[in-house]
DNA sequence: CAGTGGTCTAGACCACCAC
DNA sequence: TGGTGGTCTAGACCACTGG
């Protein structure tokens, strides 16, 4: 029904948020305190945080508690500006964690994706990215290193974009771009300090030269509160 | 932990889907069969098809059980192809169903985007589309009948895009596109049959003219197992 | 160490669906 | 009308976080 107990909690937690009573990055009180104030169990009241949850009014940080989601940052492929700056300019503290880096000979799928011989030595790079102190993406980067001579010695938690134009004179040009919906695989989800199963974004992008190699590959999954996508289609 | 029983549960099912031991459509036992099997509470087995829903892999009907969702339909916005042919395309039936259609004076909000006064008459139209008799999406649209003088009186369960061009040679061109994962909101989770706060993904559509007037804006509701999103961007 | 969320049990009643 | 999923109760134990 329309007027179930958990939609009512619901309803009432959404209005905090929307009014500002409870502002982004505040703790919400414990499911068990809640459950005593309105009198229910907790498996109720997690129903309706469950909720919010997807609709990505609050998130939750494994076994600490639930929060208040950050607006969401936009994010505008076509625009060609690095994560750093596109947060920025919208107001928030980016910051990129590397996790790993690595030479590593490419597999089957990756050669096919790049159009080199199987075996040929990559340089994959795994990042986390926060936005103020909040992990929002996990990444994993397959860089083509035929075209970036030296680029494994580089500091890669800085941005590939600026490094590629200052070191190689290259800059980022055509793209293929796959969005999906879905939930966020475990090791997505552990690498982001969140229970497995959550809603998430995955995106996959190719980056190509102005000679249509393909300069980067690139497999991102976000925590679907975290971004919104904005594209301006002009022929 | 990462061997909690939902979590067995939940590999058991998508091992037999990635295997098509269970075949898109097909429906599983009900949550108390799987419950008896396994023996393992009805809550428990929830949690575990709730997770299996939200990577995309299972869905519900409203009372009427859990089903093997079908494979996504991948939406290029950027082919300009209508909704039917690029179903049909990958080999699904697509099929419009008006919801409901009428001539109505401009909100302050849709005026600002248009660019018209407040209160011009514009057409909206509601529509459900399905994929092979399942309803994926809901669609709101409003269309500045400036423009398109006459539109109202047409058949509009069929495709906008092919009337526009058959009957005021006019083709969709360039386009504003904002994607964002959120939970679909109760109207469009009802429209959809299903319940509310289910993962959905959100789309705002923009199209302009060739001479940057503002065609038509739609907001579109999708189910998020129901699509991927591909773009190529060249520059 | 106390408190939190994560997981789970064993029931219950209701609204709705298909037969 | 019997069976389904939707909602809910009243507990329980565990793993982890924070002070």
């Amino acid at each position: 029904m329309l007027n179930s107990q958990y939609r009512h909690l619901q309803t009432y937690f959404k209005d905090l948020i929307r009014q500002k009573t409870l502002k982004a990055g505040t703790k919400l009180p414990s499911e068990r305190e809640i459950g005593e104030q309105f009198k229910l169990t907790r498996v109720t009241v997690r129903q309706a945080l469950q909720n919010l949850e997807a609709e990505g009014l609050i998130y939750r940080q494994n076994r600490r508690g639930w929060f208040v989601t950050p607006p969401a940052v936009i994010y505008d492929p076509a625009s060609h500006l690095s994560f750093n700056l596109y947060v920025s300019k919208q107001g928030g503290i980016p910051h990129t964690e590397k996790l790993m880096q690595q030479v590593e000979p490419a597999t089957a799928e990756i050669a096919q994706l790049m159009g080199i011989q199987e075996h040929t030595p990559i340089l994959f790079l795994h990042r986390r990215r926060y936005i103020d102190q909040r992990p929002v993406l996990i990444e994993k980067i397959y860089i083509n290193i035929d075209l970036l001579p030296g680029i494994e010695k580089e500091e890669l938690s800085q941005s590939l974009g600026q490094l590629l134009k200052q070191k190689y004179q290259l800059e980022y040009r055509d793209m293929d771009l796959v969005f999906k919906s879905t939930s966020l695989p475990s090791h997505a989800a552990n690498d982001l300090g969140i229970s497995a199963g959550q809603a998430g974004l995955h995106i996959e992008r190719i980056n190509y030269t102005s000679d249509k190699k393909v300069l980067e590959i690139d497999y991102e999954f976000w925590r679907h509160d975290a971004m919104t996508i904005k594209i301006s289609l002009r022929d």
